[in-house]
DNA sequence: AAGGCGGTCAACCGCCGGGAT
DNA sequence: CATCCCGGCGGTTGACCGCCT
């Protein structure tokens, strides 16, 4: 069982506040504080759940807030820090004074997510959706294996090729010096993901040959909507193949290599994004995601991407002045193209 | 004019982490 | 150490609004 409610909910007014209540609301917290939101309601003279009086006030009561439109440089950072944090609002919300999570969240929702869709990037991944399918195409021909260069040496023994994957911004990182410096062993893996990569169908349009003519959908065979899938899949890459050369060559040549990419350890780009190819592709179960899962954490803190994180966070002017186009990859420099 | 529809955003819900006891 | 409680968080819902047919 969970816990209780926090309040009564019988007596307690759910809805819209109205004006009088946004008045008795600010006339407590200016003159006594925030602290005990557990008992705002009662000492406001309130009919509402404490919990309910704390989102009023953050959300929209609080001084120094913003009300206006969000800026193309709040665009900007809301993106890049999404392809970095995911949905980590509250994180994202802290490097946008005056914006709250709640706002930066619907933002993100209903304008730009749908923005970078638009453009033929997955907002999710930060990766064009022709690369992801690309990807996916590469899921084919290799099939879950031991690894022989787990970057932890051997915990994550089954670690489906897509999880090694990049994030379409990490190379592009990696040269603005905005990640660390690879280890050899990274720089390895990436050869090897390079060649796989290259044995790959070259274009997402071309007909695939005879022999290895395997899709991703063949590792669907339960599935009874695989082929659909499928079907729909391929109608993607062949739409949004064009705008994927077009964008590659116009993102100049570091967001190029990334996209086609040699991989990085990213963490923050392999969870999200291939998180869930794994148990599509492999079939796997929550042990194996559980492996995968640890394989990103453990990766994270080898590459020091956490750390670059928690640093990156701490100093907002430096991120501000990083966030450029063309070093912060694919999604800002569509957002820009506006 | 009216109903349908989609977009926006305030608010709610349930879970989680951490501090207090 | 266990339990309780609170604040915070992210996901989701639903009311409202404007546009379209």
């Amino acid at each position: 069982m969970g816990r209780p409610p926090c309040c009564d909910k019988a007596n307690v007014k759910k809805g819209p506040w109205t004006p009088e209540e946004d008045a008795k609301l600010l006339a407590y917290t200016s003159t006594h504080g925030t602290g005990n939101w557990t008992n705002v309601p009662q000492r406001a003279g309130l009919k509402r759940c404490g919990k309910s009086c704390r989102l009023r006030y953050t959300n929209y009561l609080r001084p120094n807030l913003k009300h206006e439109n969000f800026t193309q440089e709040e665009e900007d950072l809301i993106v890049t820090l999404h392809a970095m944090l995911g949905s980590r609002w509250s994180l994202i919300a802290n490097q946008l004074p005056g914006r709250t999570d709640n706002d930066v969240k619907n933002y993100w929702n209903t304008k730009l997510s749908k923005k970078l869709r638009q453009r033929g990037i997955d907002p999710i991944t930060h990766r064009p959706i022709a690369d992801l399918m690309h990807s996916i195409g590469a899921l084919a021909i290799r099939p879950p294996q031991p690894l022989a260069l787990s970057p932890n040496g051997g915990s994550t023994a089954y670690l489906p090729a897509p999880a090694a994957l990049p994030l379409v911004h990490d190379v592009a990182y990696h040269a603005a010096g905005m990640l660390p410096p690879m280890t050899p062993a990274q720089q390895q893996q990436q050869v090897v993901i390079a060649r796989v990569d290259a044995d790959a169908p070259a274009s997402p349009t071309t007909e695939h040959g005879q022999g290895q003519e395997l899709k991703w959908s063949d590792f669907l065979a339960d599935d009874a909507n695989a082929a659909a899938a499928a079907a729909e899949a391929q109608q993607q890459q062949v739409v949004l193949g064009q705008y994927h050369h077009e964008a590659a060559a116009a993102a100049g040549a570091g967001s190029g290599v990334a996209v086609h990419g040699a991989g990085s350890s990213s963490a923050a780009a392999a969870g999200g994004d291939d998180g869930g190819i794994v148990g599509v592709g492999g079939g796997g179960g929550d042990d194996r995601a559980a492996e995968f899962i640890d394989a990103i954490l453990d990766c994270d803190k080898e590459t020091g991407v956490d750390q670059f994180i928690a640093e990156l966070l701490a100093d907002p002017a430096y991120y501000a002045g990083s966030s450029s186009s063309s070093e912060m990859g694919w999604g800002i420099g569509l957002l820009n193209a506006d």
